[in-house]
DNA sequence: CGGCTATACTTGAGGTCGCAACGATCATAG
DNA sequence: CTATGATCGTTGCGACCTCAAGTATAGCCG
């Protein structure tokens, strides 16, 4: 049926157009941010990414698992990472009383510092990078579009 | 000026709730993916972007800085992962007549039919994952917010 | 020609990350 | 209380990729 060969990927498809430039964008983008965090902050694009979910949450603690799961590393990922943090003093280790299978990561004063720190600069180059392409009205029509991709590994992501 | 803090990123700004779904997203489906490409016919994410460029292009040949250039990665990266390639039969290293630096790499007849199997099943990947979330309309609307986005390390990225 | 710079490619070292396997803890049921 | 199964976390291993440095070739100018 559709196995008809096309000539060349562009010419293919609305759909994979989208989809390589989606690819390309992610690659120049998360490169540039990363060398420009690493340089400023001696943090990596996950290191901030993560920084920033302790930043938000409750009592700025989350249990690793969690972690893995918003940011979408796996729990191995999240393990180094946070060593990593962990040696640095912006992020303290905490065992769960009632559990004693879950380690907290909290952040410390340190960390709550440097987030400070990294955010002003990260969100403008988030600005300069990507949100500066788009007016207010694009923006949210491009939060939307990309807010029906999927997140779990294949079947639904939805609220459950 | 935009010095207040924000309580939560979500409630930040369009472009931030943006750009993190964009982030979230990517790393959700390439993982699902290459996973998928790596299954049926044993090749990265990568390793398919770039037989996929030559495949189209003339002669099925490029330079490998070529190469680097259309798929973002570094020259580095490239060689390695072209030395790969070459080790399953899937690509040809031929020198450059005319200028002893450049070396092209060339598809094999066993890399045509490499891609030929594997883009049948990668695109019905990318069109379950990606595509399948946008009608016609919202895929185009997409594919020019996202052509937008800078693909050269800082500066301009246009036809220059 | 001899020097100088730019370009193409390779290599060594290091960092990040995923997968699979493992240990520890909890919850449930017999 | 013990067996079973699920969940959380860590670790060994390997893949992939970048940066910095090094080699080789090309082009330009005195």
């Amino acid at each position: 049926m559709s196995s008809q060969v096309l000539t060349t990927q562009e010419a293919s498809a609305p759909a994979l157009t989208a989809w390589l430039r989606f690819l390309r964008a992610h690659a120049a983008i998360t490169r540039e941010l990363s060398a420009r965090l690493e340089a400023l902050h001696e943090l990596t694009l996950s290191d901030y990414d993560v920084l920033l979910q302790l930043y938000f949450a409750p009592e700025r603690r989350m249990r690793r698992i969690d972690i893995a799961r918003s940011v979408l590393l796996t729990a191995s990922g999240i393990t180094r990472l946070l060593d990593g943090l962990e040696r640095c003093g912006l992020v303290d280790k905490a065992r769960c009383e009632s559990d004693g299978r879950v380690a907290y990561a909290v952040l410390t004063d340190a960390g709550v510092k440097k987030v400070e720190e990294a955010r002003e600069s990260h969100l403008a180059d988030v600005e300069e990078l990507f949100g500066s392409r788009f007016d207010r009205h694009e923006r949210e029509q491009l939060a939307a579009l990309l807010g029906r991709l999927p997140l779990a590994p294949t079947s639904d992501a939805c609220s459950s």
